[in-house]
DNA sequence: CTTATATTTTAGGTATTACTAAAATGTCAA
DNA sequence: TTGACATTTTAGTAATACCTAAAATATAAG
């Protein structure tokens, strides 16, 4: 036998993009947007003169950001002024989390990493 | 003006699922793999009856967290048994650490490091 | 050599993603 | 009102992701 399948698999629900903070920090030019309201709250127009893709581009990626609940929006005129929201970044940190003994026994200057070690 | 295009947009290189560790963990059943491989290293064949997905379709899925160096590969035989390489990872936690002071200015259980630096 | 086992790779399909340009919405100001 | 500004939404497109079934590879065993 060469495969079992394991169910007809509907394909519909695999929670996508929005509201699921990995995969909405799978995108670098989401991780530049949020690293970007590190800073400080900014008006959109604020981010997409530093990020290299239209207005529209940068809409739709904090509509995502939003929707996965990491970053906030606010109103100040005609300007939406976004601000970073990190809590719901705690649920990617339990996880990896979980797997920090496994790089660091020893927990070192937790600035340096990249290695290989192998 | 509407929109201003900020250059023909080459669509090349996002540098996609392979190597980019954050891509890597945006897949729900990427990360139940490596959660499995936490308890301990396993040859395919155990994986996949704990994951509702074909043995391709895992084997492809360790082949790009292979790829993004979350996982190692030893031959035993004809098995390919597989560990997690947490040490990729440490590129997800050193970025999600920048914003753990949004979130928790007094670090409580979590993983409880000494972020400290600011 | 032949067959069974374990895994990988390929081919093909469908869904989702990320992007642009343009249209739409909303707000401010003359 | 009219027009400019700031942002969002829509429509359409190309690339990518994930999945299955089946073929291919590799090792082990009779």
């Amino acid at each position: 036998m060469t495969n079992a399948s394991p169910a007809p698999k509907s394909r519909g629900k695999t929670s996508g993009t929005g509201n699921d903070p990995f995969a909405a920090i799978a995108d670098p030019t989401r991780r530049a947007l949020l690293d970007m309201l590190l800073e400080g709250e900014q008006p959109v127009a604020a981010l997409v003169d530093r990020v290299d893709v239209t207005f529209g581009a940068v809409s739709q990626h904090l509509k995502i950001l939003r929707e996965a609940g990491l970053v906030e929006r606010r109103a100040a005129g005609r300007q939406r002024i976004y601000s970073a929201r990190a809590a719901r970044l705690a649920e990617v940190d339990a996880w990896v989390a979980q797997y920090r003994r496994f790089w660091s026994e020893k927990l070192d200057t937790l600035g340096d990493y990249l290695d290989e070690t192998s």
